[in-house]
DNA sequence: CTCGTTACTAAGCAAATGCTTAGAATTATT
DNA sequence: AATAATTCTAAGCATTTGCTTAGTAACGAG
């Protein structure tokens, strides 16, 4: 049936979402897509309808991302606090090669967006859902391992984590590593 | 000496510091400022010299507006935990009004312009420095007052909760009250 | 090979962007 | 009242914005 496409969706679009991860929502022309995405706006808004929309795929895309690329170790059957202490150091490790890092897709779109469009929120939401979900299977696994408290109470600590690594996202940008260290050591060590 | 101003650029300045508030860098429109600025675009310029300067004088006006508006609780002399208890009381109990908050404008434009402006970031980092140091004397003014523990290291806690807070502004914008609440809760609890 | 459907190219659209400018209006000084 | 300096009005500038469209190319089905 017809011409076949020369493009695969899923590729062009893990290119817009790394442009958008880069530039944010507003700063990203449709001009800047089709260089990255390797095609032209005919067959952007063919494939995702306009720009939002597209934005909107670039986040759930960005969640796969970081399963693969962020979060592997913590998503990891039985991953505990070790796991989530690993994940912070090396966190801090990536900094001293880049510099300022991008921080978080999501979370830069939550500070670009707030509350301002119903669809984007829930997409920001169901992020959040999800790191949340991560959180509270990690946290679970470390009082069973016995690394935290029998007490510890795993909902608030899920919020406070995600709380965290928003704090993180952004401070990441402009704070120096030293100053990253003493907030995540604080965030640790409150939870032994 | 000529023809004499019709505007007071301290009081155009802080207008237009709400604009940026409301919407971030790119999403304000030159047109935007000079609605809500209640002059035209010639006065802009030749007050402010471009949109990116009027930005930067934003961003100090930010810090004026917040040490009234925001902190006085926490800059009143001898301030120590309960006036960090009740600002985050104030600031959970401004949310049920207004359903999600505008965040901070400097947090906001970190996570807008991150690393890529030199002098965007300096004022960046200045505001975080002027926080860093009410922290540090409210945590002082804490030990003092034998709120919290007398080897308390301040100035690792002044860096997490200015974390804290930028977690907390780009959190209010979509989380509800509850989730901050035990965001703010355990951050508090550490210290004590 | 032809036909019908879909994809691609490239030009183009109106509207909005940040910023400038020519000319009129207003003021303190002389 | 005349002058010189500055502000204001409003039109206009080139460029960029998100998005569309007319014409052409590719391909599977018959």
């Amino acid at each position: 049936m017809s011409r076949v496409k020369a493009y695969k969706e899923e590729v062009v679009l893990e290119n817009a979402m790394q442009v958008f991860w880069s530039h944010g929502y507003e700063a990203t022309s449709v001009r800047m897509l089709e260089k990255e995405m390797s095609i032209n706006q005919f067959s952007i808004y063919s494939s995702f309808t306009n720009k939002k929309t597209l934005f909107k795929r670039s986040i759930r895309q960005y969640r796969e991302y970081v399963k693969q690329h962020v979060f592997s170790g913590l998503l990891q059957e039985g991953a505990g606090l070790n796991a989530l202490e690993t994940f912070f150091e090396d966190f801090l490790e990536s900094l001293e090669v880049t510099g300022g890092s991008k921080g978080c897709l999501v979370i830069n779109a939550a500070a670009e967006w707030g509350d301002k469009d119903a669809e984007i929120a829930l997409e920001i939401n169901a992020y959040y859902h999800f790191i949340r979900v991560m959180l509270k299977n990690l946290l679970t696994n470390a009082v069973a391992k016995h690394e935290i408290p029998l007490e510890t109470d795993i909902e608030k600590q899920a919020c406070f984590f995600l709380g965290i690594m928003q704090g993180l996202s952004v401070a990441s940008k402009t704070m120096n590593k030293d100053q990253l260290r003493d907030y995540i050591s604080v965030a640790i060590t409150q939870i032994k």
